[in-house]
This record gives C-alpha cells, structure tokens and sequence, in this order.
DNA sequence: ATTGTATTGTTTGAACTTCAAAATATATGA
DNA sequence: TCATATATTTTGAAGTTCAAACAATACAAT
C-alpha cells in the first residue's frame, strides 16, 4: 500500500465521519440539511448573489432558488435587490439566521476542539497548514 | 481568531471543497450520489450487514434497503443471506460492481496525487498521521 | 420449551433535494 | 437597435431521506 493510498483511505473516512456527523447534527436542529450548508455559507460571507452561493454549495443555480426560497419562508434570510445590475440578487441571513449560524458554528468549533484535543501544539499548527495549502490548491 | 476558529474554518472548505468534487464526480457517472456512497463503502469491506452499511453511510437502515435494492437491480452488488442469523442479508459488490468501485477509486487516488503534489514528504507523511489520529479518537 | 424482549431488515408515506431545460429579465458590445 | 451573454426563476421528473410501523428471527430467563 503506498502512501497516496493510504491516505486515501484516511481521507474517505475523514469524509465520511465529518458528513455523518454534520447530518446528526442538522437533523436535530429545525434546519434541513440543504437550508443548513447554506446558512453555513451565508453566515461567512455577508452577502453573496445566488450564482456565487450556488457555486459554494456545489449545486445548480435552480436548486439555490428553491433553497433560499425555503430559507426566506422560514425568516432566516432575505433577498436583496440591488441597482447596479437588476439581475442580481444579494442573499443576506436575518437576525434570527445569524442566530442560527452561530449556534451550527459553535458545534463546529466544539467538533474542531475534539479533534486537536488528541494533537500537540505542532501538530494542530501543521494540520492547519497544510489543511491552507490543499484548499489554496486544489480547490 | 484564535487556532481553532482558523481551523474550523480550513476544514469547512476542505469539506466542502471534497463534497463538490464527489458531486462532480458521481455525477459524470451512471451512479447516483447516494449508490455511489455505498459502492464506495462496499468496495472496502468485503462483506457488510445492513447495518453495518448503514452507520457507515450515516443514514438509516430504511434508506439503505432501498440504495442497495436500487444496487441490487442494477447488478451491481446482490444479498446473501447467511445461515448463523437468518434476519441478517449480507450485501457483496458484484463483479459489475467492483470494477465501478475501482473506477471511482482511481479518482479519489487522484485526487489525493493532486493534494500531496503541492505538499513534502514530511508534510504528507505528517499530515497522514494526523488523519489518523483524529479518525481513531473522533469519528 | 415458552415467553418476553431485543435485534435486523423491510415497507410506507411524506417531505426534501436535485438536476436539466426552458423561460424571464437585464446587461453589454457591435 | 440588435444579438448575445449573464443572472435568476420556474417546471417536471427522478432520487433521497426519515420516522414509524411491521415482520422475521435470535436470545435470555424462567
């Protein structure tokens, strides 16, 4: 087994406990999963048009709309016209979405602290590292 | 910002970035999203329970019945059942079935070349263990 | 052996998610 | 002004998910 592919398989099941446990932690909020990576995006970028958040959600522009839609009707964020080119909407969470988005933050954070609980200083620093190289990169 | 609010924020993009990717992927093939999964699953396991799959999916064993009966129609993996405890059906990939498993394997190995070319070997080797560690303790 | 309880897996119905393609509105360059 | 490009929405169909109810089997304790 080389090291690319243990590493690999290290990724798959980093991946996968990363995912299952985002889903526990959606399904016990009121948020849908969808609703939820999108109050996640919106709550780092102030405002975003719905081709960019689609972009960051990994899905179509039609699947934005349905989403924020949803997160319009649950009072967690609002479109917002602009003049400077009428297609254009910006999406801005509310109040009680940013709410919301600190809550799911502060589960992050607490999944974050779990994790470098078992890494030393040099570690976690080096993690983080080469955690800023791959995304630069690769993503 | 202190280390682990910096880190929390890399390991969202890393996640995200990853989720992309997948989708991208699957989607390019003739799998869906959610029987990729379990081939991806299946491929490393040899022989798994209902729910056995179904944890490491993160999902219900209700949803998993009908992914691999989806997978069993495309002849993809198939049940078998075993004599020491009747109520378990044990799914295996089919022949079908692990060359798709290694196909999609030969991505994810590919993506993992892309991430550790812009890395050194003590990075990467470094950066493995960590991975490690954080999926024994946390996940 | 019988009975009660636990476990494994399936079914069902409803809600959610997604995409591709067509449609709408606006912008921009020739 | 016209053609083309871009941002977003709408629509319809296919997939995904859960919770809860159900069925079959196992197991422990009488």
């Amino acid at each position: 087994m080389t090291i690319n592919e243990e590493l690999t398989h290290e990724l798959l099941a980093f991946f996968n406990g990363f995912s299952s446990w985002e889903n526990s932690i959606v399904r016990s909020s009121e948020l849908t999963v969808s609703e939820a990576h999108a109050v996640e995006v919106l709550g780092e970028h102030e405002k975003m048009n719905m081709k960019g958040l689609a972009q960051k959600l990994g899905v179509t522009t039609g699947t934005t709309t349905v989403t924020v839609d949803r997160l319009e009707k649950k009072n967690l964020a609002y479109r917002e016209s602009t003049k400077e080119d009428r297609r254009v909407n910006y999406i801005v969470l509310s109040d009680i979405g940013k709410n919301v988005f600190e809550e799911h933050h502060a589960y992050h954070l607490h999944l974050t602290e779990q994790m470098t609980s078992v890494l030393d200083d040099d570690e976690i620093s080096q993690f983080l590292n080469t955690l800023k190289k791959i995304n630069a990169e690769t993503f």
